[in-house]
DNA sequence: ATGCAAGTCTGCATCGGGTGCAGGTTCGCC
DNA sequence: GGCGAACCTGCACCCGATGCAGACTTGCAT
């Protein structure tokens, strides 16, 4: 349980042909789909464009990903990840709100989601788009119920009824903040985490006592 | 394009022999579907069956909800709607945080969105049923945002960022709470209210000092 | 009661997302 | 080289959703 290196897992000895293949045709799929999003809005981007884009039959594409949304979340579990190894590497001494504001933190950081060629579209139907909305939340809420598990059993003594309501407290902080803060379209990023942790700060401050 | 009836205010002298039809039938197509879905299962339930349940034509059925979803939700407002009339009650000498205390206590007390045939099917299908917890997020996360707006409105002088954060973290604990709490089958209304009058005091503690 | 306009209901055609199936192709491995 | 498994693909099909046009109902004034 040691060893946090986070992207890459200590286990790629043999990326076989196959596997390479599968990840090229993969990253291929993601990368015409942001080109669509983006040229033509999504609704108006049909799943059979988007394969064709990347050269394999329409029914192909749902062996990669389950369905159109999907292909807007490639590393939907980056940021849960790694709040999942600020967890895991707490100091003995933090409490639960001091280790998930610690999470936090650092994932908005190095965040590996922010990056690529989907982050920019992505946040851009999200606030648009009702599916894409919808998907969205709904990746956040599954996040938030694996969190709200590692909570309990790194913290026995924590109530789950607590341990939820603080790791609801903090993402719904967090999310509804973004959600305006995102208005604006050009903002620097640092402006942007100052602002975010100030009001994160105030709508938290009951729970850090 | 029909969409919103403005959900009977207190003036209703005139409910006209359209419009009474209109709601009979409107009700009608919410029990067959609360029976239907009981009965088969979200997925396996079309909207085809619902209409014809009800007696009308399918094509009927998207002139009464905008989508299959929708009919699982017909009063949705309900608990937004007691939230902004706690925020509108408030008193002179209540701070921000108070008022949301209040109002989500409020909202925990008469909630309309708790009776009806569509309640217990509901909660059941928004834990197993990927499209409808979809939509429950998604109606709960437009409340939110209403609510934000009713607060700054109230308090001109509180930051926009700040207002969306504390009511993402109060609105997110309680909803967290109550997704913890609801993991029981149980399913009977007073069992139902019992656990969000103790999901929304247990969750709004820490700021209540 | 009669006629008209607005509001409603309905079937039909059509489109896009998504799935099951069957057959062909490629890959991994012996 | 050859065999079995994994994979790709087109086809047919279902369901949700929308546009359209025609028919019926309601409200209202004459």
């Amino acid at each position: 349980m040691v060893c946090v290196m986070p992207g890459r897992q200590q286990t790629d000895p043999a990326p076989s042909l196959r596997e390479r293949k599968r990840e090229r045709t993969r990253r291929a799929l993601v990368a015409a789909a942001a080109k669509l999003f983006a040229r033509k809005g999504y609704d108006e981007t049909t799943v059979a464009e988007i394969a064709a884009a990347a050269e394999i039959g329409t029914r192909t594409f749902f062996s990669y990903f389950a369905n159109k949304d999907d292909v807007l979340f490639p590393d939907s579990d980056a940021r849960v990840r790694a709040t999942l190894a600020a967890i895991a590497d707490r100091d003995p001494a933090e409490r639960p709100v001091d280790v998930l504001v610690r999470a936090l933190a650092a994932a908005a950081e190095d965040d590996a989601d922010l990056v690529g060629p989907m982050a920019a579209v992505r946040t851009r139907l999200a606030r648009t788009v009702p599916a894409v909305r919808g998907k969205a939340l709904h990746v956040q809420m599954d996040g938030q119920r694996e969190i709200v598990r590692a909570l309990t059993e790194a913290y026995p003594e924590l109530d789950r009824v607590d341990a939820a309501a603080l790791t609801g407290a903090l993402t719904g902080a967090v999310g509804a903040a973004l959600d305006v803060l995102m208005e604006d379209e050009d903002a620097e990023p640092a402006a942007l985490r100052a602002r975010l942790r100030k009001a994160t700060d105030l709508a938290l401050r009951p729970w850090r006592d």
